[in-house]
This record gives C-alpha cells, sequence and structure tokens, in this order.
RNA sequence: GGCCUUAUCGUCUAACGGUUAGGACGGAGCCCUCUCAAGGCUCAAAUACGGGUUCGAUUCCCGUUAAGGCUACCA
C-alpha cells in the first residue's frame, strides 16, 4: 500500500507549534515509510479568512525544515491543494449524498437554531439538531428552494447504530449513532464544512492515515459514516495526544507563545523546536533525547505514540536549544552571530571573522541563543562603560589600581602574546607583588569586563588583544580614582 | 448536562505481569576552578483512589475521582 498522508492546516493567522508537531509527525512518517507527505489547506471558512496566513504557514513550515511532497504552492497530481479552488467537487458529492438519501436539505435561520439549543439545555437533553427539516414535504422543500430560502445540506445520520473505527494511537473507539448530530455538510455559501470536504479530498487524495490532533477524536465517527456512504474506504486514523498548557488546558495564545514564528523570532533553533515537540507525545523507546531530522526519520513510529497530553515546557526547550547550539559547526554559529550582531547596538562596528570565531568559542558553553553572546559579553563587542558596583565591591581592593598599572607594563612589552604568556606574565607579576594570583586575576577581569563572570580570563584577554586590554585596564584605574 | 479520551516524580517520559519503578528538564548539594558556565558525582521527587483477576499488578478488568477534548452553517 502506498503511504500517502496529510497536514491540512487551517489558514486563520500562524502556524501553532501543535500543528507544527502535528505536521512533523506526518512528515516523519512518511519520510520513515517512503511515503509521500501532502499539504492541503482547509480555507472553507470565508468568515475566519486573514489575509498572508497562508503565505505564513508556508513560510514557518519550510523554516522548521517540514518539507512536503504536494502542496498548494508545489502542485502534485491530486491537486488542487487549497480547498476554496475545489468548490464544485464537493457541491457534486453533497448532491450525490443528497439524492442517495443519506442527506437533506435544512433552511434553519441562525436564529431558530439558538432558539432550538437553548430549549434542549433548558430541558436539559443533548444539544443536537432537532431534524425539524425532514419533516417538510417535498413540495415544501421546492417552494423554499426555489424561493431562494438560504439551504445547507446536513448529513442524515442512521438511528441506533454504533459507529466504530480501530484508532492506530487509542485502539478501537465506538460512539453509538444517537451521540451524532446530523452535522451541516454544505453551508449556505455553498462551501462545505471541514467534515465533507475533508473525507472527499482525504478520499481523492488517496490518504492513507490521518494523522491529526485528539480534538478531531469525537468528529471521526461522522467521517467514519461519510465513507460508508459513499462506499469508499477509510484511512487509518491515529488521533495525537494534545499539547497542553501548565495548567493542563489545551495550549493556547494567552499562556505563552504558541505560534512557530514567536519561538523563531525569539532565536529559538528549527532542530530544536523540532527535536521538542517531537519528543511530546513520542519517544523512541531508549534514553536518547537529542535528535537531529535524520534521525527522527529514521527512529519514528507511530506505534510509540502516547495517549496523554503533554505540557508544553519551555524550560525544556530551551536547554534543547542550548544542546542544539552547541551542535553547529563554527562556521554556522558565526553566520548566526553576524546576523544577530547587525540587528544590535553594536552593529555599525566591523568584527572580522576570526575575532568572531574567538568569541564563540570563549562563550560556547555559556550560551543557550545567539543573542546570549551580544547580551551575556557586550564587552567583546564594546569596552565596558562602567565596572559592576557589586563585583567592584568584593574584587577591587585598594591596591587594585596600582597592581593593575604594574600588570599592564609586563604586558606592554610582550608582542602579540599567547593565551599562555598572559597567563604566565600575570603569575610573574603577582609572585613580584607577593600576591595570590586572585588578587590581579579578579580586578582585571572587572577591568576588562566590567562583570564578574565570563570565560577564562586569559581567553577574553587573547580575544580583545593586548592594545585593548591595557587601554581597558588603564581606563578601570582611572574610574576607581574617581570614587 | 451528554458523548469521547486520558491518568508514573513539578514537567517530558521508560518499564514482554516479576526492576532497589529508570532517564531527561528544572531544584538542592559536592567536585573541578580565576569568576560564570560546561563537565563529573550525589540527593529530594511518582505509579490518583477503591475493588477484582493472578503466586505476583505501574502493567489486565470494573468502579470512583480528577483532568482534558468535542458538543457551530469554525477548523
Amino acid at each position: 500500500m502506498n503511504i500517502r498522508v496529510r497536514f491540512a492546516p487551517s489558514p486563520t493567522g500562524f502556524l501553532h507549534v501543535g500543528g507544527l508537531r502535528t505536521a512533523l509527525y506526518n512528515y516523519l512518517f512518511a519520510r520513515k515509510n517512503n511515503g509521500t507527505f501532502i499539504l492541503r489547506i482547509e480555507d472553507t471558512d470565508r468568515a475566519r479568512y486573514v489575509e498572508g496566513a497562508e503565505q505564513n504557514l508556508l513560510d514557518a513550515l519550510k523554516w522548521a525544515g517540514v518539507a512536503y511532497d504536494e502542496g498548494p504552492d508545489i502542485g502534485g497530481s491530486k491537486g488542487p491543494y487549497r480547498q476554496s479552488e475545489r468548490i464544485e467537487l464537493y457541491k457534486q458529492y453533497a448532491m450525490q449524498l443528497l439524492e442517495e438519501g443519506n442527506a437533506y436539505y435544512a433552511f434553519d435561520t441562525a436564529a431558530e437554531l439558538d432558539e432550538m439549543r437553548k430549549q434542549q439545555e433548558k430541558m436539559r437533553i443533548p444539544s443536537k439538531y432537532d431534524r425539524r427539516a425532514l419533516r417538510l414535504t417535498p413540495d415544501e422543500v421546492k417552494t423554499k428552494f426555489d424561493a431562494g430560502v438560504p439551504a445547507v445540506i446536513r448529513l442524515k445520520v442512521p438511528d441506533s447504530r454504533t459507529v466504530a473505527f480501530d484508532d492506530i494511537v487509542r485502539g478501537r473507539v465506538e460512539f453509538s449513532s444517537d451521540q451524532l448530530d446530523d452535522q451541516v455538510l454544505l453551508k449556505s455559501d455553498g462551501y462545505p464544512t471541514y467534515h465533507l470536504a475533508n473525507v472527499v479530498d482525504d478520499h481523492l487524495m488517496e490518504i492513507s492515515h490521518v494523522i491529526r490532533g485528539e480534538e478531531w477524536l469525537s468528529s471521526t465517527p461522522k467521517h467514519v459514516l461519510l465513507y460508508e456512504y459513499f462506499g469508499w474506504e477509510k484511512p487509518q486514523f491515529a488521533h495525537l495526544p494534545l499539547l497542553l498548557n501548565p495548567d493542563k488546558s489545551k495550549l493556547s495564545k494567552r499562556q505563552g507563545d504558541v505560534a512557530v514564528e514567536d519561538y523563531k523570532a525569539k532565536g529559538y533553533l528549527p532542530e530544536a523546536l523540532v527535536n521538542f515537540v517531537a519528543l511530546l507525545g513520542w519517544n523512541p523507546g531508549d534514553e536518547r533525547e537529542i535528535f537531529s531530522r535524520e534521525e527522527l526519520v529514521k527512529e519514528f513510529s507511530l506505534d510509540r505514540v502516547g495517549k496523554s497530553g503533554a505540557v508544553f515546557n519551555r524550560e525544556k526547550l530551551a536547554w534543547m536549544n542550548f544542546e542544539h547550539l552547541r551542535r553547529q559547526p563554527d562556521t554556522e554559529v558565526l553566520r548566526m552571530l553576524k546576523l544577530e550582531l547587525a540587528q544590535s547596538a553594536f552593529g555599525e562596528k566591523h568584527f572580522d571573522d576570526l575575532y568572531l570565531l574567538r568569541v564563540i568559542g570563549a562563550m560556547r558553553d555559556r550560551v543557550s541563543f545567539v543573542k546570549d553572546f551580544v547580551e551575556k559579553s557586550p564587552y567583546f563587542f564594546q569596552a565596558p562603560d562602567r565596572l559592576d558596583p557589586d563585583v567592584a565591591k568584593k574584587r577591587w581592593k585598594p591596591e587594585s589600581a596600582e597592581h593593575l598599572k604594574i600588570l599592564a607594563e609586563e604586558f606592554t612589552r610582550m608582542e602579540n602574546p599567547t593565551k599562555e604568556e598572559y597567563e604566565a606574565a600575570l603569575h610573574r607579576t603577582a609572585e613580584k607583588l607577593q600576591v595570590g594570583n586572585g588578587a590581579l586575576i579578579h580586578p582585571l577581569r572587572l577591568a576588562v569586563s566590567g562583570v564578574g563572570s565570563g570565560p577564562g580570563l586569559f581567553d577574553i584577554l587573547f580575544t580583545i588583544g593586548k592594545e585593548e586590554t591595557i587601554r581597558r585596564i588603564s581606563s578601570a584605574i582611572g574610574k576607581s580614582e574617581k570614587v
């Protein structure tokens, strides 16, 4: 059997991280099984149409590296891949249902339906369409239809039947048809609802596995009914556990970022986000946690998808970013750092690659994000304009100025000092002054960086160079004399 | 309310019916050390509850509870 799967988002704004996870699982499943991954745009709700949302979606998927084989922008043999371009198809199938007695026209207004639901709630009975349209005689239907009364086509759900399907993740799931609503299939504006369009397209596009979020589980029996009415073989279903807020409700905005573009903007690596969401609901069965996209493809299996919802834990995501960032080659980090620098306050200055590579070497184990290079160690890009007063209080002694002056003189005599030579010079000076190395190291760190923490001191000195080191020492001495 | 789903450390999760219930993030501590990280070691931290089935249940069954999803001419 050909494996064909799809991700079918509705373009109503941005790509949700939950959507990314669904897209990813489809992608991984297809890649793993030599299948085809399709992107289908479900834009059948003109009321929620958002300008640019589709492009946004495409960009986010591209950024994440979730590539599809068929889709609206790249085509394919089963197109078009935008439901708004397939309207006639849905109408045609709705008519077929109508003719075969598996669907019917209804002419109720929104107000009437509202009233009906209110009554049902008052009587404490399940909210469901009461089939009042089914009591209309053929003549009445014709009259209304000819008079142009807005009409919808509803699914005619059979009475007292069990509708069941086997879900790859959840096993057998059964519903009583009496619980099912006579769902609207074709809206009065001629557009299909999700249920009709989804089933028609999945069939026509020869989808073998429907991998989607758990929020669709309870509408699946309606889809199963449609497959039966059409006499189509139904796909295999796999309903993925939901992604949750810290309070366990369905992951939503207002409780933090949910858009892929938000994470991109915050400096997360696509590799990290993808790795992180992959592990929300799936695991390889061993204790590995850091995966490249290729490794995910190799390891992925729907059998190992869990059933319970997963809280989107941003702290762990940050750690993953750290792990993926440190795995990036220097040249790649360099490329990203230059981009970051260009957007920073230091953007005007020029730093050559060799210099930046030294900064990267010094900071590698200390950053989780590329922006951290700039934020955590600005002293590599600009002399400190102030010395941290708390650190100064602890590390800057009355004699420090004199000591550093002598040390600076020692440095002055050196030619292109290496890290080791800086260190040797400092040790020599400490010995001469009869003080511990720390008595020089700490004030010197403060002088050159303005702060009390960071990479090894000699790495800093070597990186910024002799002239700059000496300049910063005198500047610090000057500042200390003022107070 | 009705239907459906789910239930292992705070969080992500592992555990053919037999393990001192494992790992990871986060937290605490120690080591390393010029600081901060990284790294190494250690600690605290879980099978929701009640019944079965079984020689033996985290695991299978039933119930309770809790949480979530759905309940639109939205997807």
